[in-house]
DNA sequence: TTCCCGCCATACAAAAATGTATGACGAGCG
DNA sequence: CGCTCGTCATACATTTTTGTATGGCGGGAA
């Protein structure tokens, strides 16, 4: 696989048809289109359906689009780095976290620094996408997964249980089975997460109701009666419609890990407010 | 920067000459120079020393080669992955919205859904990116913009009230001041949504303690004492935390229009969910 | 039904990249 | 000191890649 050519396909993903990821480029349609068979050759799948208004990522270029938004980040981060490129902000803090973290974990805090720190204004995004700290879309990410990037600094905030759920009243499913009972899990894209793999053991022969790439969509589906939904307990426990079950196993819990960029950590505002953040959290 | 110049260069700095390079990657010597000065050139820094033994890395060239070993790790992940490439999803219907919007309005009638269909898994995603319909990102999408794209089959949904909330036993702002009161309203990339505006107006001497792109996060720092808050009424009404205040006008409210791409209008499915959607939240 | 537009794919020409051959340089050895 | 070897850089030939022109196809409008 010719690295250069993940450029090309990044191209052709974000603006839809060859003749405009050219015009991105600098290159031509034709070269667009030789180079994109060239990596789908090279790695032997299908990446765009080809229609006539374009092209339409398949599920497999999905999943590649991901690697390749990653190795651009990286790009990005070297170039940023030899080019000792800096940025300002000014009496704004941007975070970013997973929707219901947001709500049911941070939400508190914030309010809580805005007592203490009034003239910070605190922007919290859930949008799954911004996170990337090298693009400085964010000053500050909430997330499950470790940061593994040298240029961030990031810790382990704190460990979060999960449970299995039911709505109040319903009859309770049993381990190992799972037969005519219905779950709401994560979205294909998430299915490998820990809870969701515990689930589908925990309950192998349960049937797929809906899924979500959302907890708190999942505690209302859960709420409502579509299904048994594993969730984090800080956002199960709230809800009184619903009940923690006991199926003889509990599923996994996950860390949740705070970072930043390594350049940002002598900003006083965002020292502030992970100082809150670790007091209030983690312990 | 041509991405595939740091494979080139990975070469160079793992075999310490052009020569042992070019036999590693199978193509010359003189090539091998020539692209190690190209991308020196891109990034305006010397990587390497030359010496007669070969070439040392500079101070420059340790950095990169940590961004360049973290892209070919990448790279080689989207390699592995692709390898193992699995697909097929059958029976499936992806959703998109708003995250209040999936978790209030939506979960109830997809649990509903699920009891008259239950051999369909939906799929609903609450990133806000995720609804180019010709794209196929999703096969129905529910959002306040109407559709203009004459390939989508769109139609009006529902109009959503708003209200201005406040948490339960604080003292109500005046109209026409809010001065000394804090809010919590949209992050910058929508501070120019109708509700917001409305917001500036009717209190334009309040401060911004929060901002967010979640309006679940939104009721949360509300309730929370962080500031008022113009929300939805579904979302707002029903959080016994908030209460809805009165200063004279009230906030705009919003349409909300659902859109399929017209190829999916024979889905069956589709039409099905299209139709529970459309009796429970357009009646 | 016909025409037009925008899309992708293909054939051939032009440009760019690579390979071959070779020169310059430095280090080590006799 | 001179010779040999291994290195990188350069000039020119060859190969590969890209650009231009154009055809085929599908969809929308008249």
């Amino acid at each position: 696989m010719d690295w250069s050519d993940l450029r090309i396909f990044l191209a052709i993903a974000r603006e839809g048809t060859l003749g405009a990821a050219a015009r991105k480029i600098g290159q031509t349609q034709p070269t667009m289109g030789r180079r994109l068979r060239a990596l789908e050759t090279s790695l032997g799948q299908t990446l765009f359906q080809r229609t006539a208004d374009g092209l339409v990522l398949t599920d497999e270029g999905a999943a590649v689009l991901r690697h390749a938004e990653r190795i651009e980040d990286e790009a990005l981060a070297l170039e940023r780095h030899v080019s000792g490129a800096e940025t300002q902000l000014d009496g704004l803090l941007r975070l970013s976290s997973s929707d219901w973290f947001g709500t049911v974990m941070l939400s508190p805090v914030i309010a809580a620094f805005g007592k203490r720190h009034p003239k910070v204004t605190v922007e919290l995004l859930t949008d799954a996408r911004l996170y990337r700290l090298p693009r400085r879309e964010a000053d500050l990410v909430f997330r499950i997964k470790p940061f593994s990037e040298p240029e961030v600094i990031s810790r382990k905030l704190l460990h979060i249980p999960y449970a299995l759920y039911g709505k109040k009243g319903s009859k309770p499913p049993r381990a190992g089975d799972g037969g005519a009972v219905r779950v709401v899990t994560m979205n294909a894209e998430f299915a490998d997460m820990p809870d969701a793999v515990w689930l589908k053991r925990a309950l192998p022969n349960a049937a797929i109701a809906s899924r979500s790439n959302n907890r708190q969509v999942q505690a209302e589906l859960c709420a409502s009666g579509d299904g048994f939904a594993v969730l984090p307990r800080p956002l199960g426990d709230r809800d009184r419609r619903l009940v923690a079950l006991d199926v003889g196993t509990a599923p996994p819990g996950r860390d949740t890990y705070v970072g930043y960029h390594r350049d940002l950590r002598r900003l006083a505002r965002l020292r502030a407010l992970l100082d809150i953040v670790i007091e209030r959290l983690a312990g």
